[in-house]
DNA sequence: ATTATCTATAGATCTATAGATAATGC
DNA sequence: ATTATCTATAGATCTATAGATAATGC
């Protein structure tokens, strides 16, 4: 159940879903601390601000700690946009598949999915159209961490499409149009979150979510 | 044929779709000349390097002047974005109504608008994803003027699926299911910039201009 | 004498680190 | 004596402007 698709020609030490970050301090815990406060104090500011225009000093003070020692857990700036990008997908990921019901065939788990993930959208909204905005201020390898995170999440919902199609609950599709399917879902749950200055005065997250499954779902059956 | 809808309460003012820059340089010929210096030399930068990680001193080298002729023509580096924006906007916009032909019916017409959008947007990928990433960094004003134009463009799909619900080739729909659609048409087009690292791999620009098309036409028949 | 352009730089940051200090455990 | 934290700052930029210079037209 857990078992993730991965790219057959790929070694496995590229398909690792987290990068590790040097540190001078010792003690994991401690780091797994600090590094979650930083994360916390950087997502507010770089919310705010965007992360050009957030500073290293404002961060390490938001924390509750000195610049000093902000670096002692991170090698750049970059690092923590890093570490807040991953805290992000984590925690829309997580969300998802907490809510994720066992659903009987693949056409009704992949509407209970749209139901849940439209919904994650709506609460993140803030923190997906920060990675959105700042996924290119990414060092390359970083950047290719959270592309693959990006793409983790969309197998999600190629898997229910997958089911869906081989228990008949869903028209045949090939490989080509459930990965693309699945993209298109991501993409519409964003969209909430990046064209809310059109979308949320005319309309509830309640209709968005109904039409946007008409449209997607009536296309399956 | 050129009236756009445009919101009853705002006036007029509102609805300006350019935002004057002040310079200190009377020709106004010389100015629109210098701007497309500026705005080209812009794109380009800002494409490979971002707007944050681009300088004002870069800019005014590959415009082929000094900095301080720079600031002659705009007033803060934000005006170079702005500016950037504006002019990626005004040519999609043109190459879109350019290439639109006044097809019979209104289903008819959406589709082939839908295939000189995507089109577009493949020619133009690099610049809408640069809007994408960059428009946060403009000053709110300015942001209000890009998103206008977005709108705009979104605008121009609502008004053929309209078209084509009024004469029947659509099925109905009322405003905010044509208002949504005209959304996700837009986004469709813009995810073939931004989700390129996953999409052109593994499919054409034909291939994704015929699987959207299905998506959307399909919905609406 | 007016307009456009250039050079030189003021002034303001900002990241990252070196070296000092405090706290903890042997 | 080891680990974590802090203070102070080196070093590197970067935007925007002031004042000088060159070009154009009366």
């Amino acid at each position: 159940m857990n078992k993730r698709p991965r790219p057959s020609s790929a070694p496995a030490a590229e398909t690792e879903t987290a990068r590790d970050i040097p540190t001078e301090v010792k003690d994991p815990g401690l780091v797994t601390r600090r590094r979650r406060q930083i994360v916390d104090a950087a997502v507010r500011l770089f919310i705010a601000k965007g992360f050009h225009k957030t500073t290293t000093r404002e961060i390490a003070k938001a924390a509750g700690f000195s610049i000093g020692t902000l670096y002692e857990y991170v090698v750049s700036k970059e690092d923590v946009l890093y570490l807040v990008c991953q805290a992000i997908h984590q925690e829309v990921e997580e969300r998802i598949r907490a809510r994720l019901p066992q659903a009987s065939h693949g056409a009704m788990a992949l509407e209970a999915a749209l139901e849940v993930y439209f919904t994650v959208c709506d609460q993140m909204s803030d923190h997906i159209l920060l990675i959105y905005q700042e996924t290119k201020s990414l060092p390359k390898e970083a950047m290719r961490f959270v592309l693959a995170h990006e793409q983790r999440l969309t197998d999600l919902f190629a898997d229910l499409i997958r089911r869906g199609v081989q228990d008949y609950s869903l028209r045949p599709l090939n490989h080509a149009e459930i990965g693309l399917l699945a993209h298109d879902i991501a993409v519409l749950g964003h969209m909430w979150t990046f064209r809310r200055w059109a979308l949320s005065p005319r309309l509830s997250l309640a209709d968005y979510i109904g039409l946007q499954k008409e449209l997607i779902l009536g296309q399956l059956r």
